[in-house]
DNA sequence: ATATTGCCTATTCATTCGATAGGAATAGCG
DNA sequence: CGCTATTCCTATCGAATGAATAGGCAATAT
């Protein structure tokens, strides 16, 4: 399961990219209208900025906006910026490999087979959605 | 990722489905081989047993046998069993469905949409991977 | 009877998750 | 300049979860 945070985050993205103008569109907007605590989601919007899928601009009619073309963020790198990698077991992660601790042998391991196939199946999803990808439907899960 | 749990769990019943006879295998023969601490792996299989996927004897020459035909035991049975739903959100997820709180129309939700494909494809895999499909090789993962 | 094995309960410790609070920094605008 | 709207930063909180360990009870084969 996604944490909250994943979820909120895919949500005020949505949001803004929908909201999709050169203005940038505050928090307390995004907040209010996804219905998201206001408090919790400026530190998943400053994580996405630090993550570079967004930029802000303080002030008066400050805001955030997206930081690239919604084609070029994937729901891939939104849930792996948050949540982390996508693979099941560190063994198989592209962005974040890592041996597993009490591996006997990785190149026969069946759980890591398996595992990768999971990994590229999801990630071939996830990098394939885009915040482009999106009719004129509305974010809610 | 998956906790250390689910992956402790997969490879104790490997390593049973490969000691594949009718006696049962002790824990500590499981531990010691998998290099997985006893005490923890005792709860873990414990939950196997309550979950149907293994039964277990008390006493002298007991221990732990699947309960199934390996081949009827998947690891789609055995992550949901320890780690809960495979779905990425709740409302995508077959076996513990759950609609997402503060979700507006769940029928047009682009997230959810995504989601839903990711699980399928996943479930489709690891459903279709059993304890019977192992070569030779070694869990280690 | 006894050694061997699983079963049960409790406890510990660290980390993460979800969220809230308060104020500092910044920018636009009159 | 001074007001106001906005993001940014740090701290804190409580609850849950994760990973593991400890100790003893219960059953059973021999």
């Amino acid at each position: 399961m996604l944490t909250q945070r994943s979820r909120y985050a895919l949500r005020a993205l949505i949001f803004i990219a929908r909201s999709g103008g050169i203005a940038p569109v505050p928090i307390s907007i995004i907040a209010a209208d996804q219905k998201l605590p206001r408090k919790f989601l400026e530190i998943i919007l400053l994580d996405l900025k630090h993550g570079g899928l967004v930029e802000s601009f303080r002030g008066k009619s400050g805001g955030y906006r997206l930081a690239k073309p919604a084609g070029q963020i994937s729901f891939g790198d939104i849930i792996r910026l948050i949540e982390g990698p996508l693979a099941l077991v560190p063994c198989v992660s592209v962005t974040a490999y890592q041996r597993c601790a009490d591996c006997f042998e990785e190149s026969t391991c069946v759980i890591r087979k398996t595992m990768l196939i999971v990994r590229d199946n999801t990630a071939a999803i996830l990098d394939h959605t885009s915040l482009a990808d999106l009719s004129i439907e509305r974010a809610a899960a």
